[in-house]
DNA sequence: TGCGGATGGGAAAAATTTTCTCTATCATGC
DNA sequence: GCATGATAGAGAAAATTTTTCCCATCCGCA
């Protein structure tokens, strides 16, 4: 179980995890070795899933945000199983969500500007045949964050008469 | 500039950065000292912004996504400014967007469940007065990465005759 | 009372990052 | 053609951090 120590080490976490494990500790009120090891156990559980590099999307030529809705009547196994392929291949492709309601797929692409998303768009149906696209862009992107929250993590380690 | 080493780098940080700079240097040809000075500088530069642990949205009890549309009547700059300031109070709000076209803003909230977001809904309609609102749920996470497309980089350092 | 499991701590070992010093290459100006 | 300075790469050493090892404490329970 992950206990209130454990969430201060992911909030810690999520936000920089250059942070060296001592420092950590120290602001948990732990020393290093029991530190390291609550991360270690993280890790192995599968809590912490990696450690990624987060870039600019300025720097790297891709601040434009796009919003594909897609809506199709195809809706067998394996046209999704060719469609989520089909999606993986693209790099834009940054998110790709399986809605309930009108809109069955959802994605969010990040590209330069409004060109090269055309381009994408056109390299998009000429691989796969999905049905009404409709698509938004956003103006700007003012919170994007990789950080869950953390408010609701499974309750503190079960008491006695609870188990 | 950024040259094809430093897309190179970029993109294997951007899946793991735990990667020692040894190994980085090694798979791209170079040895560790010019690699790390390459990392310090898109560092220095901003095209790095931080370094990040990824948490498992089922482990920390946050797997289901709503998509929040929001139409307002509301377009003045300190309106914005307080709705922002308000939104970042959120930790479940963890992309924010001002959008084109007929929806103004759009969130992505990350909940454990229906009723959660449910009282996230209340909690932030008591907080600010916003317009008409429109949720859909995600069913399935299909794609979701932190990792930027790297192809559209600003091209190879200049030559001579291009300056 | 004593046992086993879970958790914390200090110190040492191992690995990695960071610094320092030295070369090679190349465009440029003389 | 040749010095010169800027840029980029490399190896070795220093500094820092991670990881391991061994031991102490606490707690529930037989």
């Amino acid at each position: 179980m992950i206990d209130r120590i454990d969430r201060r080490i992911l909030s810690i976490l999520q936000e920089d995890c250059t942070v060296p494990v001592a420092e950590i500790g120290r602001r948990v009120g732990l020393s290093t070795t029991p530190c390291w090891r609550r991360i270690q156990k993280m890790e192995e559980e599968g809590v912490i899933t990696g450690r990624v590099a987060i870039l600019d999307p300025k720097k790297v030529n891709a601040k434009v945000t796009a919003f594909v809705s897609i809506t199709t009547n195809q809706h067998s196994e394996d046209w999704l199983k060719k469609f989520a392929d089909v999606i993986r291949e693209f790099p834009e492709v940054v998110e790709f969500y399986r809605m309930a309601g009108q809109v069955d797929y959802l994605l969010r692409v990040a590209v330069p500007d409004i060109e090269a998303y055309d381009s994408f768009y056109k390299r998009l149906i000429a691989k796969i045949d999905i049905g009404d696209v409709s698509t938004t862009f956003a103006m700007e992107q003012i919170k994007n964050t990789s950080a869950l929250p953390l408010q609701y993590v499974a309750a503190e380690k079960p008491r006695a008469e609870e188990r």
